[in-house]
DNA sequence: AGCCTGGTTGCGACTCAGTCGCAACTACAT
DNA sequence: ATGTAGTTGCGACTGAGTCGCAACCAGGCT
């Protein structure tokens, strides 16, 4: 009932638990909004779906160049602001852990906070009901009609903290 | 004991409801501390301490030149990073609801959250005891030591709800 | 199957936030 | 009053992200 999950990444790496977090297919839900579908958009759309970890834009054109090595920057953005946009991925700081740059990820059933270690850089989600239900009362109390929630945490991760420093 | 505070601020101005959330002393922080004090960081510290809303470092920068036209950018922002390094502020996103940049605010005793709307541009605070329980949580399940928390919300202000659209 | 057209792409130039190295300067401990 | 480590202003730089434009093409229509 108020049971926490709560997965390790090393670096930046994301683990997957496959227990509770589920990711709609994004392609079918484009098809399904009858967004044009371009063999750029598939490239980049599919990269992100599988993609064990959490993406900047720079690594994302990146691995799309190495099946289309024409693609562009500008596609790659434009294409981040779509599903963004639509509301299909998720973008974050993870706390400027490496630089302004952003990550996304594609959106999943349960929204989720990320935490971000300083010493080790890695990444761990975290989910719980408290988080759901903190929502609730946000939204309630407040009159707000949430669209995107983002909790980001910084700090020492539980390995770091017993090395010591 | 569960009790929320909600405060509404038009544009980006802070509403100060003065009665639970405080800001300790920047400079008192800092002399403790014994962090060099100049002409140019007494200038930035008095004017992020005082500020009812929240600043970015070009907002900064344009307000201590009317007392010091010769201050530079780069002193904005190594007083900025010196401050968030020290813990004395913290670095918002608002959910980039005007571009990529930062805002910043002398941090309180309570942490907060951001709620942003998407057609005003209004940022409204918002504290709860669920909050708290939650980074209690969080910490105790992860084992993660917490320094800092960031939530963040966007979304539609009950005024631009009501207000057809 | 072929055509049309509005949406999409690649390109190059641009903006804007933030950083860095360096020489001149200064807060403050002695 | 002095010495020095820390700070400032400056200018050049980086890196993320945006934009206008001409060429291109997805997919609906015939």
């Amino acid at each position: 009932m108020s049971r926490a999950l709560v997965a390790t990444e090393s670096q930046l790496g994301r683990s997957s638990t496959g227990t509770e977090i589920t990711r709609p297919s994004l392609m079918k839900e484009l098809a399904s909004r009858h967004v044009r579908m371009t063999p750029q958009r598939r490239l980049l759309v599919n990269i992100i779906q599988d993609s064990p970890r959490h993406l900047d834009a720079a690594t994302l054109l990146k691995m799309a160049r190495k099946h289309d090595p024409d693609i562009d920057r500008a596609t790659v953005y434009r294409t981040l602001a779509l599903l963004k946009n639509r509301g299909l991925i998720d973008e974050l700081d993870l706390m400027h852990i490496e630089g302004e740059k952003h990550y996304y990820e594609a959106k999943t059933n349960r929204d989720h906070c990320h935490m971000a270690c300083f010493r080790c850089g890695g990444i761990m989600e975290y989910t719980s009901s408290s988080f759901e239900k903190l929502k609730e009362e946000m939204a309630k109390q407040s009159g707000f009609h949430i669209r995107v929630v983002r909790l980001e945490v910084g700090g020492v991760c539980k390995q770091c903290q017993k090395a010591v420093s």
